[in-house]
DNA sequence: TTGTTTTTCATACAGACTGTATGTATGTTG
DNA sequence: CAACATACATACAGTCTGTATGAAAAACAA
């Protein structure tokens, strides 16, 4: 037997890169959601993954680069629950569409992980510049994909879309916060529900 | 004579306390502003403001105290610009009022210590909670009582007030947001005017 | 294989910062 | 003026971040 003297099996470099990427931003993830950035030490997320900081510092440039990571990954998982959503609830009109995307977004929001990380911290630890250039590529390009299929289809008449799109995230963003405010009340979140659509509602 | 050693003419306690707190303030106020709260150290505002470390762990519990001490002298400022704006703008039917406001609350982001202070850094700084708490203080509170104002004049039917706040609040932070962002452009403040005037007359 | 280079990670360290403890000066009160 | 309270400055301890240096592991070459 050749590896007698070795327990761990022999890895690739790719392989032990993202085996300690992975552990630190899953580490990372609910620390953040929890205290939030300023009040999470880097050493209190390498122990949490099992490496030290010199893993960490290794795989990102510091502590915000980190946090950058984790923020896209939060984006892109939630991005991919909306849409599969809006996909797979059959055909409708645009708005119908919109009304089951904002009600999935609120759904996503429920986890802590989400509305803090995406809505609290990373506007702030970013800057809402860099914020807002990601959030483009996942939520707001989503959203602004939709109001121009709608435009186009007739569903709203036809007008600038990326301030109409602001507005709408904006609405959609505090009434996420909201409702993770007021903890799973379902009269709170029939309000909120009822409010939305109005909103989408109104844009016809 | 009997204070010719002193140049200083002598201050009352409060006047000292409230010369120093002023000072602080009105060096951590921009300070936060351009650089945000993590990185604005203790020592840069207590030497903007003139005084030491010492006095201003004095005047204040912490950091996070100090800055919410100047969150709260601007909230109070904007709230103050638009209820005069509204209030000083003649009479006229409730949605009207709103729009006028509306208007006002997007001319008093226009400065940076307005909405980077309010809307960026305080909800990570403070929580979510805690910056709400005092939003409906000020301008959350301004809203909900045009909007009850409203309701009680017939020209928005009765609803839950509080998630549909929230949710217009949230519209308006983003769009003062978005405008921060394209630095005075015309045609993006008139984009924004359209869609909020829209978005207030579909309350109707 | 063996030697060499590169990548991954750990440890040691320097600088900065926060909050506190302690001492001093300045008002306030009896 | 004596006794005290308040306002402030300085010194210090602990924590944190980011970097520099060295070791282990993998990739590569001969």
């Amino acid at each position: 037997m050749k590896n007698n003297r070795r327990t761990q099996a022999p890895r690739t470099q790719a392989q032990r890169s993202a085996a300690t990427r992975e552990a630190l931003l899953a580490a990372a993830r609910p620390l953040f959601a929890e205290h939030g950035f300023g009040k999470v030490s880097a050493d209190a997320i390498a122990s949490a993954a099992g490496v030290t900081r010199g893993a960490m510092y290794h795989q990102f440039d510091d502590k915000t680069d980190l946090f950058a990571a984790v923020f896209e990954q939060v984006e892109a998982e939630v991005v991919e629950r909306v849409g599969a959503a809006v996909a797979g609830s059959g055909e409708a009109d645009a708005l119908t569409l919109m009304k089951r995307g904002a009600a999935a977004w609120l759904d996503a929001c429920g986890e802590p992980a989400v509305h803090r990380i995406i809505l609290v911290e990373a506007p702030s630890v970013l800057g809402w510049e860099r914020w807002r250039e990601v959030g483009m590529k996942y939520g707001l390009g989503l959203v602004q994909g939709m109001l121009e299929h709608a435009m186009d289809s007739g569903a709203v008449p036809k007008q600038p879309v990326t301030p109409l799109a602001h507005v709408l995230i904006g609405a959609l963003d505090e009434a996420a916060l909201y409702l993770a405010r007021t903890d799973g009340s379902k009269r709170a979140r029939r309000e909120v529900d009822a409010v939305v659509d109005r909103l989408v509602d109104s844009l016809g």
